[in-house]
DNA sequence: CGCACGATGCGCT
DNA sequence: GCGCATCGTGCGA
């Protein structure tokens, strides 16, 4: 199994946040185009890199939609410019991470789902609780699921509200592009309403989704 | 102010 | 496959 990319070294993790207009179009199109993008943290000296293989989208007028009740103190980031962070705490346990989108403040966001880890796999390991080893069984493990996300990148609440363009915690261009072949679309996970809505996007029969898509 | 209920994961069966 | 942990949010009283 082709678990690694090879040619990830220090010197080319140099990439350039996504801009601003990435994020501030139609929600659905930018869920999309998320897949096969990088989620990049870096903390000190230790760098984390992934690459996003399954997301949701959250929109206007979406009962699912933590925004479809109007701004609250918890929702606050969902409203904010697109490109914004939007942690929640899920079940009491379990973090999640979205990415605002949309023209306006208009409290759609992008749920992060699933990533393959490429860059920083001990400290993944580390973040999960996982004893570090190399079987394909642990590493599908690591990113698989929106709370392993979050833990495996060590994604808070202090990283609410926060722009995904700095230096030190962005998404970015990998280089690859998707053909819409290669992306399902199917309901959405864990969702009480709405739950007729196609909003949950996937690389197509990608090995490191939370479930099949 | 009380309480029902999650955009989930894990361990056990 | 199923039950449970665990707690902040926000709605209804």
């Amino acid at each position: 199994m082709k678990l690694l990319a090879p040619n990830w070294q220090p010197s080319n993790l140099s990439f350039s946040p996504l801009p601003q207009r990435f994020f501030s179009n139609d929600t659905v199109s930018v869920a999309q185009k998320l897949l096969g993008k990088g989620l990049f943290v870096q903390s000190g000296q230790d760098v984390l890199l992934s690459e996003i293989v399954e997301v949701e989208a959250y929109l206007q007028d979406d009962p699912a939609s933590h925004s479809f009740r109007g701004l609250t103190a918890r929702n606050r980031p969902m409203f904010g410019p697109a490109g914004t962070c939007y942690v929640y705490l899920s079940y009491g346990i379990n973090f999640c991470m979205n990415v605002v989108t949309a023209p306006r403040g208009q409290g759609e966001a992008v749920l992060l789902r699933a990533a393959i880890p490429l860059v920083g796999i001990k400290l993944f390991f580390k973040n999960r609780g996982i004893p570090f080893d190399n079987q394909p069984k642990s590493m599908k493990n690591l990113l698989s699921g929106p709370g392993k996300l979050t833990q495996g990148f060590g994604i808070d609440l202090n990283f609410n509200g926060r722009s995904y363009d700095r230096n030190d915690f962005k998404l970015v261009d990998l280089g690859k592009t998707l053909r819409s072949t290669e992306i399902t679309c199917s309901p959405r996970i864990g969702i009480s309403k709405g739950t007729e809505l196609p909003l949950r996007f996937c690389v197509k029969d990608s090995l490191w989704l939370s479930r099949r898509g």
